[in-house]
DNA sequence: GCAGTATTTATACACTTGCATAACAACGCA
DNA sequence: TGCGTTGTTATGCAAGTGTATAAATACTGC
């Protein structure tokens, strides 16, 4: 076998190598978490040589930053749109915020192995952990102003106390309904955990979020 | 500087190095993740050379693990705990059980880097995974039974559904508040958290789970 | 005190890691 | 077509990794 032989190759435009590079980076981190994301294991998924990395980025930190940035955009991308789309009332666009974020893919094991892997690392690294808590507040915030808007349609407007409040509680549903579900996907139904967390919004809430002949009780 | 000086050291009894390097462990793991749990970090933490610990351990990976389960026994046991403490009405008993979930030491940041370090390695580790699942089936079974005796004692007993679907709702609840609670601790006063925790389960339920002096209207 | 044991240290080894550098070749442009 | 640019590969290196092994020393029983 002739050693001499040099890997073909082709030239990608750059916004595309570095999404590839992005992706194969989250790809291993998915699968064997920080430990798995080695410039080499990154490389061979994107199918380039280890080298390339430093190409377009200064350091696998960069790279590492770049991938979460990637990840923390499209999940708070897809709680927007999830917002956008409905535009009628308050409470039906609650209840499609609630719905979305307990649904796939936001529901997803490999988003929650994402999340798990640099949420530990958020702890000790300052920027990661700045970068979280502003997505965090951002997305409460969102749930704050739905909340406002219910209550004040449902005729009993809120202090900023009580907003805040069940802004907080009703964040911890979904994100522990989130959880539950992506770690435990098979013990829940279709539509199960959707089902659980808008009927606990509306209790906590006091009002009903869907028409009436859309709930079940059980 | 004689080069030969040998380090002096005591033999200290197995149990006790045992335990001392799991913790050194687990402290290397909540202050760096999994990454900065490397032999010799573990072993300077624990004051002893990188070879011992394979004295006490065939490999690294079963000080890995003795770690996890370490961690995993002292939740379960700080919540039995808890629940065994107050041997009232059920009513009180669950209203223990949710504060006591959400202040410290279980709302704790180091409790909650350790927990995120091992669960996102649950995901592509059976054995960890497993382990994961039963604490938890473990947790919400308790929930459900606490639940209830709740419900029945206000009169109004629920059936098999209805109590399964509570116990993901509370569970929910107080996993996501001990989440905030963990990633931003400073943006909540003391209490506040259990406040909010024992006040949605209320709504939730419908039930009053204390005594209606100490409840505080916003 | 003294010998025996096994805990503990010290050293070495093979391997992986991130990073640096030089050679190469694919593509754009004349 | 041919040439220069630079994206890409290949190779190498120093530091760090887990592990294996031998030497040393603290403790136990006499």
């Amino acid at each position: 076998m002739s050693a001499g032989e040099r890997r073909k190759f082709r030239r990608e435009g750059e916004e595309r190598r570095r999404q590839d590079l992005i992706d194969a980076t989250l790809d291993c981190i998915a699968d064997h978490g920080l430990q798995g994301a080695t410039v080499r294991a990154i490389a061979l998924r994107a199918g380039v040589t280890a080298g390339l990395i430093r190409h377009y980025f200064p350091g696998k930190e960069d790279l590492l930053q770049a991938a979460y940035a990637n990840v923390m955009g499209r999940m708070t991308e897809l709680a927007k749109t999830a917002l956008a789309t409905v535009d009628e009332e308050p409470r039906l666009r609650l209840a499609a915020f609630v719905e979305a974020s307990l649904v796939p893919p936001v529901v997803d094991a490999r988003s929650f192995s994402l999340w798990a892997s640099f949420i530990g690392r958020a702890s000790s690294d300052a920027a990661l952990g700045a970068a979280h808590r502003a997505g965090y507040l951002g997305f409460r915030d969102e749930v704050e102003a739905l909340v406002a808007e219910v209550l004040a349609g449902a005729g009993r407007p809120a202090g900023i106390a009580e907003l805040r409040r069940q802004a907080i509680a009703i964040n911890a549903v979904i994100d522990g309904l989130w959880l539950e579900g992506c770690l435990a996907s098979e013990m829940f139904s279709t539509g199960e955990l959707a089902e659980i967390g808008i009927g606990s919004v509306e209790a906590m809430l006091g009002v009903k979020l869907r028409d009436e002949t859309e709930v079940e009780r059980a």
